[in-house]
DNA sequence: TTGTAGGCGTTATCAT
DNA sequence: ATGATAACGCCTACAA
């Protein structure tokens, strides 16, 4: 029976020799015999040890541990499944290493830096991973004054301010979907975004406005938060002009699925009058009638990338900004080439 | 500019007093005048001190924060909306004490009980949260055999094995949807439920026939993975027997939504042949057409109470297991009377 | 009321 | 190669 309170100490008086001896036969260290190093890994075995978190973590100032602060608000977080996947991933990649997530949630942005600066000066985490990040955000200043704690940014290299970051590939997602209109016939294309302070919308606003200007399509974009409510307040609004476009792209799955509704209601045949098209891909898509033409992107393996950067990045290792490939593709029954 | 590493016997000498006033006076505690109190705080103050987490883990054996392990697969995930409902009224209790929630992953029951099994001799958290039990689950042996480490089990109380436990009223629940179809007049009615390993499927299985017993409503029940595949293929099959089921009840949402699909494909229409109704509601239900009557609950309110329980075991309070109030049927337009 | 000293479990630095 | 010993930062008897 294995008490639980094993201590190192415990262990080299079992085997008969110091404590030293003991620590660096179980961390594989040279400086001790292979006769000795056996001998006390056999004992450790036995006698249960395990290394005590805190004892290491005040003595290496190492928490196997990284941070992540959510700030969805519970309505979006029930709806959408993102954050979910995210965590996913990262927790499957940490677990080889044998790091875990620690999660807070903060109800602010006020909070969330109240977090991050505690975690900077307690040492509560080893490294930091930050999400949605906004134009001139805080959050980057903060940690660009803090170079001693690692944190990796899932945002566009652009504006992580010189900080590691990993990145959606939002302009080859913007080409592929303006090329796909294109393709159909479609002359006006409209996007339905998110939030216009979000550092992604930014990015693909701009790569819209470019690829459609490109291809000579007029293009027209509102921003929202997100709601399934405003997704429909858009189309019917887009809808209800003289020249309505004839495919809207939504930022996320549940505006696309609201605008379904919304188009239906308003006797707008989907997708003989209009193509809708959701830059997310979810469950959510696959099941709605029709179902949803959606840009597919696999959020757990972005999940696993960033926790294996930000490893690299506590051990020290140079890591550089990376951009995910384009997304692809899905085709489905809500888009198609525009009919009579 | 704070530097990120002052300790306390820093604050000790810039305040001119001892390292023990200073421990006493942050930490609210007699046995320091007022006026050594306020200088200390004051001084603590201006030079950014905050407490080293490890160091405080190491003398207290108190880690600030919760476990819990994730051994949903990716899939699954992906499709349900649950575990990051529950995430978020868990950490949204934790903050207001400071607390944070340690998540790993874990690709099998093996490697969860050695997650368990560290964090118990190792003490990296100070509680910790079982959700999804079995019958005959191993983890509830374990902290049956560690009572040093508070445990809440998100289960009911029967099989729990005397451990604190918080549980969802199935019982209230089963009655709520029985009593429903019988009032609708149906008279056979047929369950798709959830894994039989798990113990709320268990409970719920039942419930189900003591309270379709007690009614005189023919009563028939598969159990599946879960998955929309297999919830599909249970419908077809039930809809396929000479007298078939005119309610069904899918544990889930995704298997109630494969069920208006199949039920649609075999022409039986919902809700005039046919209703369906699901365990859980999500957004999924309400965007579904036609939308899915559901049994609705509260998932961030339990999460929340789950946080809050636990968090009194660590304080030593004594900790009743409790059960939820029964949720609530939210009627939509997939269930009615038989028509025709 | 105050300060000193010892312990928490580990790692790192010295001697031997 | 090995074994004392000193950090790491905090808490808490205990002594002054």
């Amino acid at each position: 029976m294995l008490k639980s309170k094993v201590t190192i100490s415990d262990v080299a008086k079992a085997a008969g020799v110091s404590s030293s001896a003991v620590s660096y036969a179980l961390n594989d260290k040279p400086g001790v015999s292979a006769a000795t190093r056996d001998k006390v890994l056999k004992v450790a075995d036995k006698m249960g040890w395990k290394p005590n978190s805190a004892a290491k973590a005040l003595s290496n100032a190492s928490t196997q541990s990284i941070g992540l602060v959510l700030t969805y608000d519970t309505h979006v977080l029930s709806v959408e499944t993102y954050t979910m996947e995210l965590i996913a991933g990262l927790t499957a990649e940490l677990e080889a290493e044998g790091y875990s997530l620690l999660v807070r949630s903060s109800h602010s942005q006020q909070s969330e830096m109240d977090v991050l600066k505690e975690w900077i000066a307690t040492g509560a985490v080893d490294g930091v991973l930050l999400m949605n990040i906004e134009l001139g955000d805080p959050r980057v200043e903060l940690f660009a004054e803090h170079p001693e704690m690692p944190v990796l940014l899932l945002c566009d290299s652009t504006m992580a301010g010189g900080l590691a970051s990993l990145a959606d590939d939002e302009q080859g997602a913007a080409h592929l979907l303006v090329d796909y209109c294109h393709e159909l016939g479609h002359q006006r294309i409209a996007r339905i975004a998110g939030p216009e302070r979000y550092g992604h919308t930014f990015i693909r606003d701009n790569a819209f406005m470019e690829e459609t200007a490109e291809l000579d399509v007029q293009y027209s974009c509102f921003h929202t938060n997100y709601s399934p409510a405003e997704g429909q307040r858009c189309t019917e609004r887009l809808l209800s002009l003289s020249k309505p476009p004839t495919a809207i792209i939504y930022d996320n799955d549940v505006m696309a699925l609201a605008a379904v509704k919304a188009a239906n209601a308003m006797g707008v045949s989907v997708p003989d009058r209009l193509s809708i098209i959701s830059w997310d891909d979810s469950f959510l898509c696959s099941v709605s009638a029709p179902s949803i033409t959606a840009l597919s992107r696999d959020v757990v393996t972005h999940g696993k990338r960033a926790a294996r950067m930000l490893l690299d990045l506590i051990d020290g290792k140079q890591v550089d900004s990376y951009t995910e490939e384009a997304s692809e593709l899905v085709f489905r029954e809500s888009s198609g080439p525009l009919v009579g």
